[in-house]
DNA sequence: GTGTGTCAACTAACATGTTAGTCGAAAATT
DNA sequence: AATTTTCGACTAACATGTTAGTTGACACAC
């Protein structure tokens, strides 16, 4: 089995707070970014070496990875990439629409003028960056549209929570090709959920959220039989 | 400010596993039991001591309370149980609502013979243990009526999820005096969404659990200037 | 009495040493 | 040749030593 490449560590130099936290943000992104790609085992000796710590930190930061389900732990074997796994993936897309669509929902209801001003501006922003072809702009957008909405349930933990319960979602999406008019679509969408918002529909919004959202597990089903390599075999986590 | 008295403590020779959970599913009990009160600051070196063993599996269990929300850790400083704070209570609400009503909502479209059959099982229990008055059986069993709805969804982490999501509001909930006919209430309210689920009526079962879930956060809400010691000050946690 | 500065005690965070369990490859047996 | 056994290298888990930051009490000035 492929070992994770250490090199592909940022470094810690321009985070802050305590070191543990530091790691756990640099090997979590590398695990979304696939620079350490699932199934590739973590030795934690060379990252303490590449950053030049103690195993402590490292080690905090792996057991919290690992309660998140990004890797696996081997009692007193290893460390290795939790593969992706399509189970895990359509639980993700379950627990996911089920809380946006709720979000999606509480927003029409309690819609306020600032936000749909908020949601208006925001999709203006959208439109232009399709214009220009901005893909990484674009996708940094349409999750603020997502934490727009989510915010006006007053749930302040409701954003990191999805996020958190989407992290096999989140990187599967990865892998992803852009498909021609796609933002276009995703753009479309994102105007229907916010017609409905604006005119006080929740039932409205909650299916056009739901719409959306089950898009995007429709565009991951084929990734399991496409790269198989990066999926687990087992049917359940 | 009072400390956490670790001779409430259960030992851990009836658990198995690595130390580090014993350790963590032990204090957890404690908190969630109220063994260890809301506010109370806990000394690592005392449970060291109470359980004869070394910091290490402590502080990774306490870490892992910490990320639950269940204890604060004051970097540098100490460590203490995280207060109740009615703000969480509603976020956790709020979650809780928007699975379970999801929930109900796949029970009903994709209802099986064998979990109507489940189902009526289990609310015959509850009768039976209602003319008994045996109250902890009932919130047994209550729990597995939710949790039995939950599964037919297939997604396997959705019981530990709402129960993660959840934890203000089952540490508040052991503040509650049994009221009279409470148990009565629940029975009846199940029912409904048996019924709802057994018809394959959706949106009824739907609004079924969703009245059900908010009659608990409606009998949260006195505890907040009942026990006000228990409570954050602020208003955000 | 009130505000401020100092300092000692305590703590989490981090480093490092030790233990014991796991895994895979080579050796021994069939 | 195929299977089992043995054994050594590697690992996470745990113990313990060290560092550095925070807190609160006390003394002091105002």
């Amino acid at each position: 089995m492929s070992q994770a490449d250490v090199t592909k560590l940022q470094s810690l130099n321009h985070l802050n707070g305590p070191l543990a936290d530091r790691v756990y943000r640099a090997v979590k992104t590398a695990i979304m970014h696939l620079d350490f790609p699932p199934g590739a085992s973590i030795r934690k000796t060379s990252i303490c070496e590449r950053l030049g710590l103690s195993r402590s930190p490292v080690s905090e930061a792996l057991a919290k990875l690992s309660t998140e389900g990004l890797v696996d732990i081997m009692p007193q074997s290893g460390t290795r990439v939790a593969r992706l796994s399509m189970a895990a993936i359509r639980e993700d897309a379950f627990l996911r629409e089920a809380l946006e669509v709720a979000a999606a929902s509480h927003a029409a209801k309690a819609r306020s003028e600032e936000t749909v001003a908020r949601l208006s501006r925001n999709l203006e922003m959208q439109k232009l960056m399709i214009a220009d072809g901005a893909q990484d702009d674009f996708m940094e957008t349409d999750m603020a549209f997502h934490e727009t909405i989510m915010e006006t349930t007053g749930v302040t933990r409701l954003p990191s929570t999805v996020n958190a319960l989407s992290q096999h979602v989140n990187r599967a999406r990865r892998l992803l090709l852009p498909e021609p008019g796609g933002l276009k679509n995703s753009l479309e969408e994102h105007n229907k959920i916010y017609d409905a918002i604006r005119q006080q529909d929740a039932s409205e919004a909650e299916s056009a959220m739901r719409r959306h959202v089950r898009r995007l597990l429709q565009r991951l089903e084929p990734l399991e039989t496409a790269r198989p390599d990066l999926f687990s075999t087992e049917e359940a986590r």
